[in-house]
RNA sequence: GGUUUCGUAGCUCAAUUGGAUAGAGCACCUGACUACGGAUCAGGAGGUUUGGGGUUCGAAUCCCUACGAGACCA
């Protein structure tokens, strides 16, 4: 058992013995710092009960434990706070626990798959910073899952067609000149993305003549020339027109291998990826389905509906009059796709907040249709990544693309490094390697500590901070130890456990504290959907290891039982700053 | 117009889900045994948690309201 589920047990027991209620479940948190102790248990929800004033109370309790607890050294009480310390045997005891536990903080396989979906672009242009945060996201999730013990798909669906994709299909065929990633030595997924602006460049200025010839602005964006070949490209792609479509499947290939490689280097991968092209057209015998079922009813123009407002929502198309797909219903379709393909306990699309409405009615309409796995279908809502200047919108310019950007922070984090000047010895591969560990470390950091579902700002300047609260600073904390060991290994220190007697460090209190803390954070983040949880807790740990650092010496202290066990504690510390990072998909160097 | 999310130090974010004197980082000041890695550490300053009501032992958190911002549905 646990040390926290003994304490909570005592507590349990005095509040039995000396009060003579049952209490359920007893809750404890982390004692602020300026006080003494390192668990607290707050007693005015039991005054009522008790009929004794909350700060007696705790007198009580604390006086309990003190004399009848195996793990409780002593205690004091502020108000109504109750504050618990541990023996020192305790914390040896509790340090003991987490060195021989092997797979400290990860959780046996719980018997439940789930389906991760995630990243899914477009292909009609370069990956940007909101990619980068979903990618980023989806990523980590799907790594803390399989830590708190589920079996995890990674999926990806990619919008390979419709209207947008046609855009710079036209585009590239009227102006292309046959221009190739190859003779252009441009990205394939920048060069789609140059011809989906060029379209949009064109199409403006038609709007703008028919506007000038008296057309009103909302006609002239409809029967704008290009607008209607776009659209007449489309019929000619869902005809299956063989031009058409290898000029689709040409540039297609094109972005699919500049996202390949912007993937690598983020290090984001998927295990199974569906296509839209293959997709979109699924759904509509859901549609029947639902019809037969009276779960959605025709109306006069012969489109199909349902009514929500049960659910508190609208009423909702399905599918339009001419018969031809809506998102949602597409959606369906994938969905039930994705459940005969793998059965899964649970569905998770990691998709931003815009779409929030939508996904509440997908499921109303998956529960409606009686679909089992309706239930553990669940829409993980992120926050939009917004600039200084305000939103990114890609028709003014104003996004900020992915490539760029990891390529800014690569040169960034090597300018600082050789400012530095420690690695001069390494070979320029070595170098290279630890440029883009540092630079995405920064980066997946600084979008992966916000809680996701609040939007956040994204200023340039800040995110190439390496110092403070960044991936960087914890991955310094790593290296740093790393050397420790290094020298520990040299002269042939080993970390080990002091004798019972041993006198525990404050410091090192603090330091078997944090590490305790590990796996319930890890739960805590599974269940909530949260990477974040996990990034604070790294820097936390990082912090709480450089104050230990700063203030006892580790390999000058007289005591050679202290020496021993503080690098067992750096070493565990390590680890476990190498753990947490991995779950944020965040690399660590051994010097930096 | 309807629905919905949000508003915390100058800036970017926390606050263990209703608990203590609301905490970190950046920026700004002051300091750190000639030191096991200074990409670090210690300290200072910085707040009417958007305003106003309410609920209770206790509110940034829950309810109402005003203002401000975003998103979605047509």
């Amino acid at each position: 058992m646990s040390i926290e589920a003994i304490l909570k047990q005592d507590i349990q027991k005095a509040i039995q013995q000396r009060f003579d209620i049952s209490a359920e479940d007893i809750i404890l948190q982390p004692t602020k710092k300026e006080f003494e102790g390192f668990y607290t248990f707050v007693t005015f929800p039991l005054a009522k009960s008790t009929r004794k004033a909350p700060a007696e109370i705790g007198q009580i309790i604390g006086n309990y434990l003190k004399n009848n607890s195996l793990v409780v050294d002593n205690f004091n009480v502020v108000q109504g706070f109750l504050n618990i310390n541990l023996k020192d045997s305790t914390w040896l005891n509790l340090f003991d626990q987490i060195l021989s536990d092997t797979a400290f903080g990860t959780f046996p396989a719980n018997g439940q798959s789930v389906m991760v979906e995630f990243s899914s672009p477009n292909t009609n242009k370069p990956l940007h910073l909101g990619h980068l945060r979903n990618n980023f996201l989806g990523d980590s999730l799907s790594k803390i899952l399989e830590a708190g013990g589920y079996d995890v798909v990674k999926t990806c669906l990619v919008n390979d067609r419709g209207i947008h994709i046609c855009k710079s299909m036209l585009a590239y065929r009227e102006l292309g000149n046959g221009e190739t990633p190859e003779s252009s030595g441009i990205k394939g997924d920048h060069l789609a993305g140059k011809y989906y602006v060029k379209f949009d460049i064109e199409y403006k200025s038609q709007i703008r003549e028919l506007v000038a010839q008296g057309m009103p602005e909302d006609e002239a964006s409809k029967k704008a020339p290009w607008m209607l070949e776009a659209q007449q490209l489309l019929l000619s792609w869902e005809n299956g027109d063989p031009e058409t479509v290898a000029l689709w499947q040409k540039m297609n290939s094109w972005v699919y291998e500049g996202f390949s490689e912007t993937y690598n280097k983020i290090g984001v991968g998927f295990d199974k990826t569906y296509y839209e092209s293959n997709t979109y057209l699924l759904g509509k015998d859901i549609i029947e389905e639902g019809i037969e079922k009276n779960v959605f009813y025709r109306k006069s123009d012969n489109s199909v509906w349902i009514d929500l407002a049960e659910e508190g929502l609208d009423e909702k198309l399905v599918l339009r009059g001419d018969g031809t797909s809506v998102y949602i219903t597409q959606d369906l379709g994938t969905t039930e796709l994705k459940n005969n393909d793998y059965h899964n306990n649970r569905y998770l699309w990691v998709v931003g907040n815009e779409q929030d409405y939508h996904f509440k009615v997908l499921f109303a309409i998956l529960k409606r249709l009686g679909r089992q796995y309706a239930e553990g279908c669940y829409h993980i809502s992120y926050g939009m990544v917004d600039l200084p200047s305000g939103k990114m919108k890609s028709r003014e310019g104003t996004v900020v693309d992915a490539d760029d950007l990891i390529s800014q922070m690569i040169q960034t984090a090597s300018d600082r490094t050789q400012e530095l000047g420690k690695i001069d010895d390494f070979e320029s591969k070595e170098a290279n390697q630890l440029y883009n560990q540092l630079a995405l470390g920064a980066l997946k950091y600084f979008l992966l500590k916000v809680d996701p579902k609040k939007r956040m700002l994204f200023n340039p300047e800040e995110s190439i901070d390496f110092q403070g609260h960044t991936g960087p600073f914890i991955q310094y904390t790593y290296a740093r130890i790393r050397s420790i060991m290094r020298k520990a290994e040299q002269s042939g220190i080993e970390g080990k456990l002091p004798s019972a007697n041993y006198e525990v460090h404050k410091a090192e209190k603090e330091l078997i504290f944090m590490l305790s803390q590990y796996p319930a954070r890890v739960l805590s983040a599974a269940g909530d959907f949260a990477p974040s949880v996990i990034s604070l807790y790294a820097f936390e740990l990082a912090k709480v290891y450089n104050q230990f650092y700063a203030e006892v010496s580790i390999f000058s202290d007289p005591d050679p039982e202290a020496v021993q066990f503080r690098v067992a504690l750096s070493k565990v510390v390590s680890e476990t700053i190498r753990k947490a990072l991995g779950l944020l998909g965040i690399e660590v160097p051994e010097r930096m």
